[in-house]
DNA sequence: AAAAATACTTCAGTACCTGAAACAACAATG
DNA sequence: CATTGTTGTTTCAGGTACTGAAGTATTTTT
């Protein structure tokens, strides 16, 4: 078009835009294949993850995955079946279910992070100095504070 | 197979994979709200981004999109549903059915990567050397031929 | 004690996704 | 040719994910 002011249309931002979303792609796909390959869906592999972390509320969990918390009843449901993960009382308030993971699933929450190697294969391409400074850009892009370190 | 000095924990480099996983995750939330801004689901949205590209045989969109034929059929009946693209056939081969955009699919296309704006004001932080830098790294990351541009 | 709020579950309803089976159209072989 | 095999698409069954509206227990408020 004729238009070439806005900075909408700015190549080198484009690019990169194009190029994060390649990323995002097989970040996920790898992600997907991971917790395929531990017998799980890639829902499944979050909430593991998160709980393997520490125990949660439900609710808790449902904030933390951006999601309602009647769709956490079936993920834990499933997980639950597989006995990675248990359903607590918890002792202040009754109506709370704490999840935690079972011994089991903290084994299978390690094998799955140990598995999700995608950045570091890619990452053999860069230097040590280049690997800080895009550590830095993608600290700074997620509004990181950068100061500390 | 015990992995000596083991590159796995590389702490930089943890930090890197963690920092990507928190991009990944805001880049996906960005997309769903901008494709439910606009009426359609996260599928839908990269099957029209993909199709406004240009017309391609519901096998090619399947490839593409790394998922089997049998899904697409849904995804794409739901976007003829909308008038947002449509079915067409192919002069070479009867078999094959084409899916393009409609006018109104193209409008939309446009609208959903305009609205998707994550990384250009994150990259406002960025000068424009750095973001030469941090293109370069991507493509490096990805593998593509960095010789050429 | 009654009313309001909270935590979780259950229950539609929709979408996504896979894998198997069916169908039509093409390609290759005898 | 006619047969056989392959390919592109759809349909169907089965499972997961997700939302939003009930419903049930349990606090908390008033």
């Amino acid at each position: 078009m004729t238009a070439p002011s806005s900075p909408r249309t700015d190549l080198l931002t484009l690019e990169v835009v194009e190029l994060i979303g390649e990323i995002v792609a097989r970040y996920h796909q790898e992600y997907e294949e991971a917790a395929s390959r531990h017998g799980l869906t890639g829902a499944q592999a979050r909430v593991l993850g998160l709980l393997s972390l520490g125990p949660l509320p439900m609710r808790q969990v449902a904030q933390r995955l951006k999601c309602e918390p009647s769709n956490v009843t079936g993920i834990v449901d499933r997980l639950e079946a597989r006995v990675l993960v248990e359903r607590q009382p918890s002792p202040g308030d009754r109506r709370v279910k704490v999840a935690a993971v079972t011994a089991e699933g903290r084994r299978t929450a390690r094998a799955l992070r140990e598995s999700l190697d995608f950045a570091r294969e890619p990452l053999s391409g860069l230097s040590q100095d280049e690997r800080v400074a895009f550590r830095d850009m993608l600290r700074r892009m997620l509004g990181v504070d950068v100061g500390t370190d």
